[in-house]
DNA sequence: CGTTCTTTTGATGATGCTCAACTGGGGTGG
DNA sequence: CCACCCCAGTTGAGCATCATCAAAAGAACG
């Protein structure tokens, strides 16, 4: 990916003005602008502000905030978590690449939870109202914004199916699964990655303490499915993590 | 709510056409026409084809059909539903008048869960391709559209936090508060109501057991919280069941 | 090299599941 | 009308899974 030479006059942190091109976004088969021609591509471009760096443990918006863009990961890597009354946190998601935020908070005008990036991120600024405009002339666009916005619900439902019915193994074995899937169709690889987030990240968004992830990993590595250094994993059998996401476990 | 009179010309079952009216609908200000002026109602009820009865038990749709049509529920409550490989299913959900069924299924063209009528139910058809067309030239509805795939995408979120992080107590007590606020917003009465969905369903529903659900009402009887009988509520206690939700439960 | 945070591993225990028996209401048929 | 069945729900006893608590070992960082 080419990155501009920037010549950067004191920049404030999280500030940084870049014009922000979906056309030279490789990401932009999986974002917003998935399926649109040059011409469209370019009136939406037109209205990205700029991009926006994170730095890791930043956070992109708190909940309560007031909702005035949707931002397009572009680099990095997020996690987004609710708080509840009595100050847990409950991860609802990790985001990566190409992934938009700040969907739910279109029906309030206020981020319903907080998004903080996991490594030093990069995202693109979309002010709602006026990509609502564009919808009205890009009816793609708009077509494709409703799929991404059916697509976190149906991703919603997933979760809720792991939280209510799988037993630790399985969530565990399907949590690998999905973020395999993931990389790889962002063309890395399917076998190979780092973990972006810590034992504890993937626990409470699995609605499991620490201490299971770390002896699941100390399972799966000692059964031969895995090999794990620290947050590298390589996946040494996908087609029994498959199997146990699917919950042919015990069979 | 006035019903129109009928003949009945040998009706086959789910598929009496009748035509549906958003301006004669009490549900109006809840469901997709929400805030639109007499003209643009016109224009919606133009396009909404039919209503279709769905009797107790009787399913709306099902995982893997083609979409063609969103659902308003006009008249009685639904339960939507995921099936694992393993056949097992995690409710995902229950719709009552006024909400909008299958908006799970637009990422894929194909409905991503069945959805089955708790009672004898009515639903009004809305073709979504027609709807998308309806969007270019009414953004009031386009922009409630929005808000309501992302208050389904909050929904979702809150249940995530209720599987991943609430015991079975707060769970349950969570799920009567949602009830009653959910009634209460339709002018029925927020403390005395019938459940319709069975205590396997609930269980299903929040993650727990139906022994556990059994176990929960008869506590919640024994503590004066509630009054039970068979699957009529009266809540006695509403602040305390928020304040169990809320998870002060045992401080 | 010490300090701090994250992760691993072990021992113990509680929450909620499983299995089983029983109750009660509603419908059906004799 | 009553006997019966069937299904939904209730209640109890024992147990498994995963949480909690504790301690030690590794990484990461200055």
């Amino acid at each position: 990916m080419i990155q501009p030479i920037q010549v950067l006059p004191l920049p404030t942190v999280n500030m940084q003005v870049l014009r922000a091109s979906c056309s030279a976004c490789s990401m932009h088969q999986l974002c917003l602008p998935m399926g649109l021609d040059e011409a469209d591509m370019t009136r939406l471009d037109a209205i990205i502000g700029r991009r926006r760096r994170i730095p890791r443990d930043g956070t992109l918006y708190r909940m309560g905030d007031l909702f005035t863009n949707l931002y397009a990961i572009r680099l990095g890597h997020f996690k987004t978590y609710q708080v509840d009354v009595g100050g847990e946190q409950q991860i609802t998601g990790f985001q990566m690449a190409g992934e938009l935020l700040g969907m739910d908070a279109i029906s309030a005008d206020r981020h319903h939870c907080d998004a903080v990036a996991l490594e030093d991120s990069e995202v693109c600024e979309i002010p709602f109202p006026r990509l609502e405009e564009l919808f009205g002339n890009i009816p793609t666009l708009l077509h494709h914004f409703h799929r991404m916005m059916s697509q976190e619900i149906t991703r919603e439902q997933s979760v809720m199916l792991l939280l209510g019915n799988m037993r630790a193994e399985q969530r565990f074995a399907a949590f690998l699964v999905n973020l395999s899937s993931r990389y790889a169709a962002r063309g890395y690889s399917p076998t190979n990655f780092q973990l972006r987030m810590s034992r504890e990240e993937i626990g409470n968004y699995l609605g499991l303490t620490i201490e299971s992830i770390s002896r699941l990993l100390s399972r799966f590595k000692k059964e031969g499915w895995l090999r794990v250094n620290n947050r590298e994993i390589e996946v040494l059998d996908p087609a029994m993590l498959k199997s146990l996401a699917a919950g042919s476990g015990s069979c």
